[in-house]
DNA sequence: TCCAGCTC
DNA sequence: GAGCTGGA
C-alpha cells in the first residue's frame, strides 16, 4: 500500500540530503585546521555528518536519502557556460566526498545519482513524488536555491550563518519573511539578479534590492515583459527589454526540475536500522569523537553495540568499614593501582576532596565516597586517610594517574601522603602527539570505549550542580569507569613511547617534573597587594583624564574597548587613513595606531589609555583577587600537556606575562615580593627572591644545532651576540655597531629562530622590504651554518612528517606539505622554531629536577616559585642565598654539554622587579 | 568568538 | 614561534 496518510497518523516524513551542496558548504564555512591527526582534512565531513545527525536527532524523519550530482547534466545543453566559471574541485574535498560516501555506508542511508541530473533535480523529483504520496519532505543542503522548493509539505534546511552545526528550518512563511515573495518565485529572482558561482549571467543593473521589488509588483517575468512600458526608472526597462531573452533562459536554468521519473521505495530508506560497530569504528578513524553521542539509537537492537560500560568489571562504593578492609586486602596484592580524585573545583589549590577512585587491575575498581552531601552513610575521612597513606607511601606501588599532578596535590591539601606518579596517561599521550589528550578522548581512540561525560553527572550551564552533590552510586559509575580506562590505557601507551623513543623523556624528564611542579603550585607565591591597590587608584585616575580628553577629541562620549565603535570614531568620524582590515571591520590595533600617531592627537590617547586600562584590568586589578584565603599567597597552574613546543603554561593567574618592559608594567613587577609579611615570613630570618636566567638559550642552540662556526665562535668569545650579529652582517668592527644596527640585528636573531621571512623583518624593524630581504640575505652569507641548518630541518621534517627536541620531543607538521603555501609555510616556521624552543624547554626542565633535588638533598629551605621559560625564581632565607645561587647557576650550567657554553645570570632582590646581581662563587 | 595585548 | 586573559 501507499504511504497515503491513515486516519489518526502524523504523516511520515522523508528527507531528502544535497549531498554535494551539504559537503560544499561545510568545506568553506569550516576551517581546514580540521583534520585528524595524521593530517587528513575532515571539515566537509565533519560539517556534513554532523548537519546530518543533527536534523536526524532533532527532525526524527521516517525515510532519509542523499542524493549527489553526476557528471555532465542537461543544463549544458541549455547553456553551455553554465558552472564554466566553477573551479576544479579541491582535492581536499574530492577525498572528503569518498570519506562521505563511507559515512553514508555504515549509517545505511541510501545514495542516489542519476546520470545526467544533478542532486536539486532528483531532490526534486523525489519530493514531488514523496507528496503525492502523502509524505512530508525535509531537505538538508547548503545551498539557499533549494529554497524554492519550498511548499505546504516541504520545508528545507540549511547551517546556521553562526554555528555550522546548527540549522535553521525555513517553511512557507520563512521564505517569504527572508526574500520578501513566495519560494516559487526564487528561480525569477535568480534570472534578474544572476549568480556567479552558477554562471547565471542575469539582467545587468539590475541587483537585489530592484529585482525584489519588479518581483513583489508582477506575478511574473513574463508580465514584467508585457508591461514594460510602465516600468521605471527607464534604465532597468532597458536593461530588461535588452535582456529579457536571456532572463527567461536564465529562469530556465535556476528552476529545479521536479518531473523525473524515479524509483522510489520508502522502506529500503527507513532510518534506524544500522551497524553501530562499524559506525564507531569510521567515527574513529576520523577522530569524530563529539559526533558519537549524536547517533541515533539503532531500532534494531537492544542495546548498543559498544559498551558504555565494561560489564565485566567490578566496582564497590566503599561505605563500611568491611568494604574498606575489602579494598586494603586487595590493595595489599596489587602491584600497581590507577588513581583519580573526585572534588569540587578545577583549580587543585581551591578544590575539596569529595571522593577517590581507585582500580587495582582494569576490571576492579572502587570508589571511596567522602563528602558527597547527599548521603550520610560515608566512612570518616580519618579513617580512610589512616588506611590508605600506608599504600600511597609504598615505593613498589605503581600509580597510573590521568593527569596525575592534580590528583597528587588535591590528596595532599586533604591530608594524605602525596603519591608519586608511576604513569601518567595525560603526559604519555601528549609526548605522543596526540590531538586529543582528554581520558574520555583517549579510552575511545585508544580503547574504542564510549565513556560517560562529566556532563552526564553535573549537568551544564546554570544547572550545573558540583561532584559532591551527586547520588554516591552515579558517582562511582563515573569514577570507576575513569579509573579502569587509565588502567587499561597505561598498557596502549607504554608501547607507544616505546616505539616513539621516548621512554627516557617520559621517565627522566616529565614525570619527575610533576613533584616540582606540584611544589610551586602548592607555595605559591606573595603579591603586595596595598601596594596595588594604591597603583589601581592612581591609574583609574589617568586613565578617567584619559577617557574625557579622548571624548573631548572626539566631540562625543562612546566606549573605547569596543573596537568597532572606535573604528566608527576613527575612519568615520575623524577621517583618519584606514589599515588593514580584520573579519569584521578595520584594525584599530597597536601597529595601526602607532602609524596614525602623528595624524590626529586622539590617537596617542587612545593608545596610552589602552595601555593603562589593560594593566589595570589585567595584573593591578586581577591579582589581588588571586590571593589564596588560606595561605595569603598567589597560587598559579602550571600546565605540562598544553604547549605544541613541550613549554610549560601558566595560567589561574598566568604568572608568565607578567610586564617587564614598560615603567607602568616594571610597577606591577615590583608587586611580587619576597615574603616578609608581618605574619607571613616563611622563616624565623628574612628571605629573599633569587632570580636565574639562562642567556640566550635559543640562539646557542641554534649555535649548536647548525654548528655555525661564526656564531659558535661569538658564544665561545662571550661576546654580546646581537652587537656580534650586527658587526658581522654591516660588517663593521665591534665597535663600530650603532645602537641602530644592534638593534636591527637582534630583531633578525629573533626573526631567524621564529623562521621569519623579509615581510616580517621589514615590519618590525621599519626597513624596506628589499632592504630586509638584503639583510637576510647577508645575514645568511655570515651565517651559512644557519642557512644550512634552517633548510636541512625543513626537509626533515617533509620527510618524516615532525620534529624533534634534542632529548627527543617530538612535533607533527602535517602542514609542512600542504599546497596552501600559507599553511606550509606557517608549518615551516613552526618545524624550525620547534626543536630550538622545545629543547630550551627540555633543558630547563631538566635543570628544575635537579635544583628542586639538591635544595632537598642539602636541607635548604629555599623554595622555588616561578619558572618563565628561561628564568626560575626563588624565594631563600638570606642565609641561604649565595649556596642557593652557586647550586642553581652550576646545576643549570651543567644540565647538557654542547658546543657552546650555556650561561645562567643570578640576581637577587626584594621584589620581582628590582634584583641585583649576584656573584655566584661556584663550589669546587 | 574575536580582537587586542602581555610575556618569553 | 609559543602561550593566557580581559572585554565586547
Amino acid at each position: 500500500m501507499g504511504e497515503a496518510d491513515r486516519p489518526g497518523e502524523q504523516p511520515r516524513t522523508l528527507m531528502l540530503v544535497d549531498g554535494h551542496g551539504l559537503a560544499y558548504r561545510a568545506f568553506h564555512a569550516l576551517p581546514d585546521t580540521l583534520a585528524t591527526s595524521s593530517g587528513e582534512p575532515t571539515n566537509a565531513v565533519f560539517g556534513f555528518t554532523s548537519m546530518l545527525l543533527e536534523v536526524l536527532r532533532a527532525l526524527k524523519p521516517d525515510y532519509a536519502i542523499v542524493c549527489f550530482d553526476s557528471g555532465r547534466t542537461f543544463r549544458h545543453d541549455v547553456y553551455a557556460e553554465y558552472k564554466a566559471h566553477r573551479p576544479e574541485m579541491a582535492d581536499d574535498l574530492r577525498h572528503q566526498m569518498e570519506r562521505i560516501r563511507q559515512i553514508l555506508e555504515v549509517l545505511n542511508v541510501p545514495i542516489m545519482v542519476k546520470e545526467g541530473y544533478e542532486a536539486d533535480d532528483l531532490i526534486g523529483s523525489l519530493a514531488a513524488i514523496a507528496r503525492r504520496r502523502g509524505l512530508e519532505v525535509v531537505i538538508v543542503t547548503g545551498d539557499s536555491d533549494l529554497l524554492q522548493l519550498v511548499d505546504g509539505g516541504v520545508r528545507v534546511v540549511l547551517p546556521g550563518r553562526q554555528r555550522f552545526g546548527e540549522f535553521r528550518v525555513f517553511d512557507r512563511q520563512a521564505v517569504i519573511e527572508r526574500y520578501g515573495f513566495a519560494p516559487e518565485r526564487i528561480p525569477e529572482f535568480k534570472a534578474l539578479v544572476g549568480d556567479t558561482s552558477d554562471n547565471i549571467p542575469g539582467v545587468p543593473g539590475i541587483g537585489e534590492k530592484t529585482a525584489t521589488k519588479l518581483i513583489q509588483a508582477y506575478p511574473s517575468l513574463e508580465a514584467m515583459v508585457e508591461r514594460l512600458e510602465e516600468i521605471t526608472p527607464p534604465r532597468i526597462r532597458e536593461a530588461l527589454r535588452a535582456n529579457a531573452e536571456q532572463a527567461f533562459q536564465s529562469r530556465e536554468l535556476a528552476t529545479i526540475v521536479a518531473d523525473l521519473d524515479l524509483d522510489f521505495d520508502p522502506e529500503a530508506c527507513r532510518v534506524g536500522s544500522y551497524d553501530r560497530d562499524r559506525a564507531l569504528a569510521l567515527f574513529r578513524e576520523l577522530e569524530f569523537r563529539s559526533l558519537v553521542p549524536k547517533l541515533p539509537e539503532p531500532i534494531q537492537r537492544s542495546a548498543p553495540a559498544t559498551p558504555r560500560l565494561q560489564p565485566s568489571s567490578q566496582r564497590m562504593a566503599v561505605l563500611t568499614p568491611a568494604d574498606l578492609a575489602r579494598l586494603l586486602d586487595d590493595l595489599a596484592q596489587a602491584k600497581a593501582i590507577a588513581l583519580d580524585v573526585e572534588t569540587t573545583a578545577l583549580h587543585p589549590m581551591y578544590a575539596d576532596l569529595v571522593g577517590i577512585a581507585l582500580a587495582t587491575a582494569p576490571d576492579r575498581s572502587y570508589y571511596i565516597p567522602l563528602a558527597h552531601t547527599t548521603g550520610d552513610d560515608q566512612l570518616p575521612a580519618d579513617r580512610v586517610r589512616e588506611a590508605l597513606a600506608p599504600h600511597l607511601r609504598r615505593a613498589d606501588l605503581a600509580v597510573f594517574a590521568h593527569h596525575g599532578k592534580y590528583d597528587a596535590l588535591v590528596l595532599e591539601r586533604a591530608g594524605f601522603p602525596r603519591p608519586r606518579i608511576a604513569f601518567d596517561t595525560m603526559i604519555a599521550a601528549y609526548l605522543l602527539g596526540e590531538t586529543s589528550i582528554g581520558l574520555k578522548e583517549l579510552a575511545f581512540t585508544k580503547l574504542g570505549l564510549e565513556m560517560q561525560q562529566i556532563e552526564e553527572l553535573i549537568g551544564r550551564g546554570r544547572k550545573q550542580i558540583t561532584m559532591d552533590q551527586t547520588q554516591i552510586a552515579q558517582a562511582m559509575d563515573y569514577a570507576c569507569a575513569d579509573v579502569e580506562a587509565t588502567y587499561r590505557l597505561v598498557d596502549v601507551l607504554r608501547p607507544a613511547l616505546a616505539e616513539q623513543r621516548q621512554e627516557r623523556l617520559f621517565h627522566e624528564i616529565e614525570l619527575p617534573l610533576i613533584d616540582v611542579l606540584i611544589d610551586m603550585e602548592e607555595v605559591g607565591i606573595a603579591i603586595d597587594t596595598d601596594f596595588l591597590s594604591e597603583l589601581s587608584t592612581q591609574l583609574d585616575g589617568q586613565i578617567r583624564q584619559l577617557e574625557r580628553e579622548i571624548y573631548r577629541l572626539s566631540g562625543h562620549p562612546f566606549n573605547i574597548n569596543s573596537t568597532q565603535q572606535l573604528a566608527r570614531v576613527l575612519f568615520d568620524e575623524l577621517h583618519l587613513p584606514r589599515g588593514p582590515r580584520t573579519k569584521t571591520g578595520y584594525s584599530v590595533s597597536q601597529e595601526v595606531l602607532e602609524s596614525l600617531r602623528d595624524a590626529h592627537p586622539i590617537v596617542n590617547a587612545i593608545l596610552e589609555y589602552r595601555q593603562l586600562l589593560k594593566l589595570k584590568s589585567t595584573y593591578v586589578d586581577a591579582l589581588p583577587r588571586q590571593v589564596h584565603p588560606q595561605t595569603g599567597r598567589v597560587h598559579t597552574i602550571f600546565h605540562q600537556t598544553v604547549a605544541a613546543t613541550g613549554r610549560l603554561s601558566s595560567s589561574d593567574p598566568n604568572l608568565q606575562n607578567i610586564p617587564a618592559r614598560s615603567e607602568l608594567g616594571q610597577q606591577v613587577r615590583r608587586a611580587f615580593i619576597a615574603d616578609n609579611r608581618p605574619g607571613y615570613r616563611p622563616f624565623d630570618e628574612p628571605v629573599v627572591f633569587l632570580s636565574a636566567d639562562y642567556s640566550q638559550i635559543e640562539l646557542r642552540l641554534m649555535a649548536h644545532f647548525s654548528g655555525d662556526e661564526a656564531l659558535t665562535r661569538a658564544f665561545w668569545e662571550g661576546k654580546d651576540i646581537h652587537a656580534a650579529t650586527a658587526a658581522e652582517v654591516f660588517g663593521v668592527s665591534l665597535d663600530a655597531v650603532t645602537p641602530e644596527m644592534r638593534r636591527i640585528a637582534k630583531v633578525v636573531n629573533f626573526g631567524i629562530m621564529y623562521g621569519m621571512q623579509a615581510f616580517g623583518l621589514a615590519r618590525d624593524t621599519g626597513m624596506s622590504r628589499q632592504d630586509a630581504q638584503r639583510f637576510i640575505e647577508a645575514y645568511f652569507s655570515r651565517f651559512p651554518g644557519v642557512s644550512r641548518y634552517l633548510e636541512e630541518t625543513r626537509r626533515r621534517a617533509a620527510e618524516q612528517g615532525y620534529v624533534e627536541s634534542l632529548f627527543g620531543r617530538r612535533r607533527y607538521v602535517p602542514d609542512i606539505t600542504s599546497s596552501n603555501p600559507n599553511r606550509r609555510l606557517a608549518a615551516e616556521r613552526m618545524a624550525v622554531n620547534m626543536p630550538l624552543q622545545g629543547t630550551a624547554a627540555d633543558i630547563m626542565k631538566l635543570a628544575m629536577i635537579q635544583v628542586h633535588r639538591a635544595i632537598a638533598e642539602r636541607g635548604l629551605r629555599s623554595r622555588m616559585l616561578l619558572q618563565v621559560h628561561d628564568e626560575l625564581l626563588f624565594e631563600a632565607p638570606e642565609s641561604e642565598v649565595q649556596e642557593l645561587a652557586a647550586l642553581a647557576v652550576s646545576l643549570m650550567e651543567g644540565v647538557v654539554e654542547l658546543d657552546v657554553p650555556l650561561v645562567v645570570d643570578a640576581k637577587v632582590g626584594q621584589n620581582w622587579n628590582d634584583l641585583e646581581p649576584i656573584q655566584v662563587k661556584l663550589a669546587r
